[in-house]
DNA sequence: GTATGCTTTCGGC
DNA sequence: TTACGGCCGAAAGCATAC
């Protein structure tokens, strides 16, 4: 049976969602920013309905930028508000779920889907359930989204992003080919920089020539397994499956300083809160980490990181605090300049098993 | 040589 | 002219193991 694999993705979906709560503004443009603190304006644009995009207004720029570029365009200014697109976000992946019965989470708006079964693997049937996904998030939730069809998730995605804004892009097996050829490697899942080069190098640019050639010829380059998802890929038919989410590998905290320093000492008292906020996370859920990592952002946005793996996994703020304080100091002794930014992160997770209570003990049977 | 695991950096949202 | 977040997983680089 041929495979069907989904991809959907809200339309610019953090200001999108401020429409939706104030249909007013939605002919004006409506910018969504992070502010961090530090000074009035500074921090950046988190989105940017299709109006501010007009004027340039997008995803990463400063928000004093975005300001000026707006200037006498009644532009709207909006704080993210994390918590509201999160419940939003939450509430999306339910009704796509009822529709599926596999779905991947893959940001806050953005989910593979696997409709192989449901659809038996035909393309007429599979638009059908995807166009009643659209219309159940258009109706529940007042939000328009796009929304690929293909043979695998490099292709499902690639069609989503093409479906932008608003539309359905189906690609059959048929015209997976023509659909892919003229793309730039680079936009391949598994792809980057250093890849792109090297392919380069072969005289491989588009996905059309990485399609044709065989996997034995890229061997040579980039070794027997990567070798061989980039011919599969490059075709649609990479194998990765639609699985539901795991639990997360990391987490982190980041902030912004009030002002730049080199003092491992000064970072820490202005991470306080960020730290004691990973903890709570961290004890909510029963974890603990085995991986500690300093985060520093320096004062040209570079970002340098040192990490500390401890045998056993920890959790105990005496023995963090004296670590980040360490790797603090590696950071700013290895740097010429201030940090900008600092953050920490643990990784190497894993869930406490001890028993806390019988209650507990019966509840985990 | 290829796989695996760890650390650091990159890049998307 | 410059301007500049917070979070995650992927990618890349390197060392070691087989």
């Amino acid at each position: 049976m041929a495979r069907v694999v989904g991809h959907v993705d809200v339309d610019y979906f953090y200001a999108q969602v401020e429409e939706v709560e104030n249909p007013t503004i939605k002919d004006r443009p409506v910018v969504v920013c992070v502010f961090s603190g530090r000074t009035e304006d500074s921090g950046v644009v988190g989105t940017a309905n299709y109006v501010a995009r007009e004027f340039g207004v997008k995803s990463g720029i400063p928000i004093v930028v975005a300001k000026k570029r707006l200037q006498g365009k009644d532009p709207v200014i909006v704080r993210m508000d994390h918590a509201k697109y999160e419940a939003v976000s939450d509430r999306i992946m339910e009704l796509v779920r009822s529709h599926v019965d596999v779905i991947e989470k893959t940001g806050i708006d953005e989910a593979f889907f696997d409709l192989t079964s449901s659809s038996h693997g035909d393309y007429k049937i599979a638009a059908g359930i995807a166009t009643r996904i659209k219309n159940s998030i258009l109706e529940e939730e007042h939000l328009t989204c796009s929304v690929g069809l293909g043979r695998s998730k490099v292709v499902a995605k690639l069609a989503s992003d093409a479906a932008k804004p608003g539309g359905m892009v189906v690609v059959p097996p048929e015209t997976t080919e023509s659909f892919l050829g003229d793309l730039d490697v680079i936009k391949l899942y598994g792809v980057g920089p250093k890849t792109a080069e090297a392919l380069g190098e072969l005289g491989i640019r588009t996905v059309a020539e990485l399609a044709h050639t065989e996997a034995a010829t890229l061997e040579g380059s980039f070794g027997k397994s990567l070798a061989h998802y980039l011919h599969e890929a490059s075709n649609g038919l990479d194998a990765d499956p639609v699985k539901e989410n795991e639990a997360p590998a990391q987490f982190s905290r980041i902030i912004t300083l009030k002002s730049d320093t080199t003092d491992p000492e000064e970072a820490m008292s202005q991470l306080a809160a960020a730290e004691a906020d990973l903890r709570s996370k961290l004890a909510s859920k029963n974890t603990s980490f085995r991986t500690l990592s300093a985060i520093a952002i320096l004062t040209d946005l570079s970002t340098k990181t040192r990490s500390k793996t401890f045998e056993a996994p920890i959790n105990d703020l005496s023995t963090v605090r004296s670590a980040l304080v360490d790797l603090f100091s590696q950071l700013s002794e290895s740097v010429d300049r201030e940090f900008r930014r600092v953050g920490i992160r643990v990784s190497d997770l894993s869930t406490d098993t001890s028993q806390k209570s019988l209650a507990e003990f019966v509840e985990r049977l």
